[in-house]
DNA sequence: CTGAAAGCGCTTACAG
DNA sequence: CTGAAAGCGCTTACAG
């Protein structure tokens, strides 16, 4: 592999000029510039990782800390290690995946050896142990999600309290006045991660706020599951016309099924929306109105929060992205009977 | 952070002692190296990972190319993932991901740039753009997954062929005479993903060797694309009593209430192997049996002949790991009438 | 059993 | 506009 001297030679300059006409750090005659970037073409050169990190400037590596849980959805999951990966490289950085369960240790592992410039973290629970551990390793960091405390951290979610209250007041204006919740795994739920809570709350006051029945069941990736949490509501809200739907796509798919064995036409009989949901509705038979979770866009805000670090710095900020609806057709106003 | 100056200082040795009390590499007196692990433990040291790359040893990295193709399984990619993770933690390494649509441009810049010691390539198709790059990269490399043409590659990969074969001797033996397969995404077979094809082809190379009436559908992941599956299987067999899915976990839960739906009872009725699934049969309804495609002992076996290959150094070969078969009751002697 | 020193390939003040 | 040189933090022959 050639180096640095292997090009400065074939260029007929020093490696501080190479350096200079790659880096752009300082001004190069047009013909030098010339020269040397014909010489990395030819000997197709690119800086040894290793003395770059070494010089104390940048690894251009960033950790991306995503542990996988019991009751993680693997789709929903992939789709946001891909989004951070993505943006990643608008940066110019690679990403080092850690995934074991010891998640403290890796990241204590590859921030102590300089090994990354800073650290992604993903699915944050509300205590998370990957919080404190952090607050002590003195690497830039962004997460994605928001733990219980937040001082001093730079956190980057969908803002699920508005997202709630925003289906709610879509079937509410609909003048559907019972309204149903399809919940996460259960599993979820207890491990404390944060927006499940914070929609699932957030979807109870706005409910008693505007005078809405509503009720709340939780759900596990089976048809049986499925089919007992669609039964639950529908004994709970005998005159259910609304539906959030707050989970999984799988689970999301399977409600529809056991709506059409029921009978239960969308949207004549049952208006239904898909929160907070980070694939595409439209595959969904029918197709759902959706308050899209929109992976890029969180997972780009955090990398790019993370990056300013690097350079400006930042101050230590709570960032929720506003939801928004996307109509499918999936929602109507409440037939009078 | 600490630096090996300062560990050294500490124990009141030079930094070579640190160095060789760290990594073992020669003899230390006793009481030196529990100064010098008092030190390291006492300054929380970990050697520094530029420092470390730019000695020209070891980085400790490897990339691991994963582009998400369309049609890909969400769930069954991550778990391929997880397992090259895993697999790489045991000897000392971490991972940086790759994903990104343009494959070879990643590898080429961590290669080049000396920031990985080695290459896993994960979905290898048939006329993979990333072979003939690996080739030149002159970087230790191995592959899950089987490309065409194998020279000098190190692939691992298990025995779709034996798979095939195996199922369909498992139902022949029962008595089974018509054996329908349901396949994968039509767009995985166009796109020369190569299991798929070696499946299919020894299905059915299979079949005609034990005079066993045999047909293939693909099947997209949704109930319609599922349901005219199984019904043109029915049209083509109609005594069929065999059934072998290789396609992924919802399409195969799909398939189990269409079977369900039409009153065909497993295994009274139907026989059901689910071959090459690399997630657990037993959460299907009913279980089912499996041959199953333990991600983590292919992605192990790469790992491990990479890491060969960086120390003593591995002979070009294709290692193709033996299915076997899991009983979970969901195959039964054909019912004579 | 241990230490002094070279050198990995860069980046960046320092000089001109 | 360009070059010579220091130095980042290690590992590993070389010496003793």
């Amino acid at each position: 592999m050639a180096n640095i001297h292997d090009v400065a030679r074939a260029a007929g300059v020093s490696i501080s000029t190479v350096s200079y006409a790659i880096s752009g750090k300082r001004s190069i005659a047009a013909t030098t510039r010339r020269r040397v970037e014909e010489a990395v073409l030819a000997l197709d050169y690119r800086p040894n990782a290793g003395a770059r990190m070494l010089k104390g400037t940048r690894t251009n590596l960033l950790a991306l800390s995503a542990p996988l849980h019991a009751g993680s959805h693997g789709p929903a999951h992939m789709a946001f290690v891909l989004a951070v990966i993505n943006a990643a490289r608008t940066f110019d950085y690679d990403v080092v995946l850690l995934t074991q369960d010891d998640a403290t240790s890796g990241l204590r592992r590859v921030a102590s050896s300089a090994l990354v410039d800073g650290i992604i973290l993903l699915d944050v629970s509300q205590d998370d142990e990957r919080i404190e551990l952090v607050r002590t390793l003195n690497v830039p960091t962004a997460l994605v999600g928001v733990p219980r405390v937040t001082d001093e951290l730079v956190c980057v979610d969908l803002d699920f309290e508005r997202a709630a209250e925003l289906s709610v007041q879509t079937l509410a204006a609909q003048g559907h006045t019972q309204i149903g919740l399809v919940g996460q795994d259960p599993l979820i739920y207890e491990r404390g991660s944060n927006f499940p809570h914070r929609f699932r709350a957030a979807f109870e006051a706005e409910a008693l706020r505007l005078g809405i029945d509503a009720a709340f069941v939780p759900s596990r990736e089976n048809t049986a599951s499925v089919r007992a949490a669609v039964d639950e509501l529908a004994a709970e809200l005998p005159a259910m016309t609304g539906l959030i739907l707050h989970c999984n796509e799988p689970v999301q798919s399977m409600v529809l099924e056991v709506l059409d064995q029921r009978g239960i036409r969308i949207p004549a009989d049952m208006s239904v929306i898909s929160a907070c949901s980070s694939f595409d509705t439209v595959h969904l038979n029918p197709p759902l109105d959706v308050i899209p979770l929109p992976a890029s866009d969180t997972c780009g805000r955090a990398v790019a929060l993370l990056m300013e670090q690097l350079s400006t710095g930042v101050e230590p900020r709570v960032e929720l992205l506003p939801p928004t609806l996307v109509e499918h057709g999936s929602t109507a106003a409440r037939q009078r009977v």
